[in-house]
DNA sequence: TCAAAAGTGTTTCCAATACACCCATGG
DNA sequence: CCATGGGTGTATTGGAAACACTTTTGA
C-alpha cells in the first residue's frame, strides 16, 4: 500500500521490475526451454532467461508481450503470469524485483534473434538445463510446476505442436511434461472422447513404419468446455 | 532481465514495490474479508486492502508475514502468492507495483490493530464489499479466484475454522468460498473417507436443536496426503 | 522378413451423484 | 409438541486404470 504525507513515499521509488519469460518448446519428443546467454555482466556468460526492465508507460503483461516478441518475433501467444521474486540480493546492481511469466510456442520454425544484453539465444532441453544466472533456476522450476499443474487440469499445450500432429505426438509432448508415461489406449480415449482434435484425412509420410493419421485442435471445441469448466487427467 | 554498462540499469530503479493481502475469514457461515479504511490521500476514507511496502532489506513473502503480524497480532499463517500488478497509473505518487497474497485465518477471536495509514479494520461479508481503493477490487477478485480454485483441489481451509468444529461448519465454509450449495451426506461421505478429520468425541452445547458432533482437524495425515497428492471435488 | 511405431476393446473398480427420512435438543 | 438442524445408507452411473495383440510401412 501507498500513502501520502505526512507518510513520505519517496524512499520507496528505489526499486527496478522486470519480467523473465520461460519460452517453452517441444522438439524431438522433449520438453525445451528457450534461454539467452548474457553478454555483460553481471554473470557474463551465463545462461539466463530472456527477460527486460518495464518501461515506464508499460503494464506487466505488455512488457512480456514485448520481451516475447522481440527475441521471436512471435504474437499472441499462450502467456501466463505465475510469481514474482524479490530476494534483497538477487541483482547486485539494486533492488530488483521480476515478475515471471510462461509461454508456450511451437519450436520448429521461428527465428530468434537475441538483442541487448544477450550474445545467443537457443532451446536446451528441459532434463539438460546449464546453469542459470540469478535466481533463475528457481524462476524456471516455479514456472515448469506452474505448467504441470495447468496441463493436469486442462488440455493446454496444442500451442507447442505443430499445426497437424499425431496422437502419439500430443501423447509424448504430455508425457514430457508431466515426466511420466501414460497408456496409449487410454490416452487416445481420453482425448478423442473430449472432442477437441478432429482428424484430417491425412497420414504421415516418409515414415519406416505405419503412418500415422493427423489431427488438427478444435479451437473452438476447446473454447466451449474450458466455459464449462471440465477436469483432465491423463 | 538485468545488465551492466554499457547498458546503465540506473534509469529503472524508480519503482515501488507493494505487498497487498487478502485476509480471509469465515463468520457466521459467511465468508469475509479483512479491510482497512485509509486515512490519507490518496483515496483518503476509502476501503482497502491491507498492505505496505516492501522494505530495502526484506523479501516479499516476509514482507507479506509482515503486514499480516502487524494487523492481526498472528504469525505462521497460511499465506501465498497469487499473482502481481503494476498498471503504470494504478498510484498516482509514482510508478508502484503490488505483489497479492491471501491469507486464511479464523477470524473469532483475534485483535486488530490499524497502523500507519489505516484509521481503522474490520472484516467484510464477500457479498457487501465497498467500493474498494487503487485496482483492489480487482486484485482481491484475483485472490478470491484461487482460493476457489485451491479449494476445488484440495481441502484447504481449516486455518477458517475452530479447532473443533462440526461437518457442517466446515460444509458451510465449502459452500460460502465456492457459492454454491453441496449434498450433505455426500459431502461428510468425503470429508471421512480422506479420513484428515478426527471425532474429538465432544457435542455442541446450548444448541435448540440435535447437537453436533465436533472434529478436529488431522493435520499429519493431511500432509501425508498431500505429499501424494490427491484430488478433491465437493 | 524385420524393425518400428500405429492402432484398437474389454473388463474391473471406484468415486461421483442422486435421493428421503428419523433423531436429539431447547423452548 | 414443535421447530431446528444433526445424522444416516443405497443404488446407479460414468470415468479411470489395467492390459496384449494386429497392422502398416520403409529398409
Amino acid at each position: 500500500m501507498l500513502e501520502a504525507s505526512p507518510y513520505s513515499l519517496e524512499p520507496y521509488f528505489v526499486s527496478a521490475v522486470s519480467v523473465d519469460i520461460v519460452i517453452f518448446g517441444f522438439e524431438n519428443k522433449s520438453l525445451r526451454v528457450l534461454l539467452v546467454q548474457r553478454g555483460v555482466e553481471p554473470f557474463i556468460n551465463d545462461w539466463a532467461l530472456p527477460g527486460e526492465m518495464v518501461q515506464a508507460d508499460e503494464n506487466l503483461d505488455d512488457a512480456a508481450d514485448r520481451v516475447l516478441f522481440e527475441l521471436t518475433s512471435m504474437n499472441e501467444v499462450y502467456l501466463e503470469q505465475v510469481a514474482s521474486f524479490g530476494a534483497p540480493k538477487r541483482h547486485p546492481a539494486g533492488r530488483a524485483f521480476t515478475v515471471a511469466y510462461y509461454s508456450l510456442i511451437g519450436t520448429s520454425a521461428h527465428p530468434v534473434s537475441p538483442n541487448g544484453w544477450a550474445q545467443r539465444a537457443r532451446y536446451f532441453d528441459i532434463e539438460e538445463l546449464p546453469k542459470l544466472a540469478f535466481d533463475h533456476a528457481k524462476v524456471l522450476n516455479t514456472c515448469l510446476e506452474r505448467l504441470r499443474e495447468r496441463v493436469r487440469m486442462r488440455p493446454i499445450g496444442f500451442e507447442l505442436l505443430p499445426r497437424t500432429f499425431s496422437l502419439s505426438d500430443l501423447q509424448s509432448l504430455y508425457e514430457s511434461i508431466l515426466g511420466e508415461t501414460l497408456d496409449k489406449r487410454n490416452f487416445r480415449k481420453k482425448i478423442l472422447s473430449m472432442g477437441i482434435v478432429e482428424a484430417t484425412g491425412e497420414l504421415q509420410s516418409n515414415v519406416s513404419h505405419r503412418p500415422a493419421k493427423l489431427y488438427r485442435f478444435d479451437e473452438s471445441r476447446y473454447e466451449a468446455l474450458v466455459e464449462k469448466g471440465f477436469s483432465f487427467t491423463v
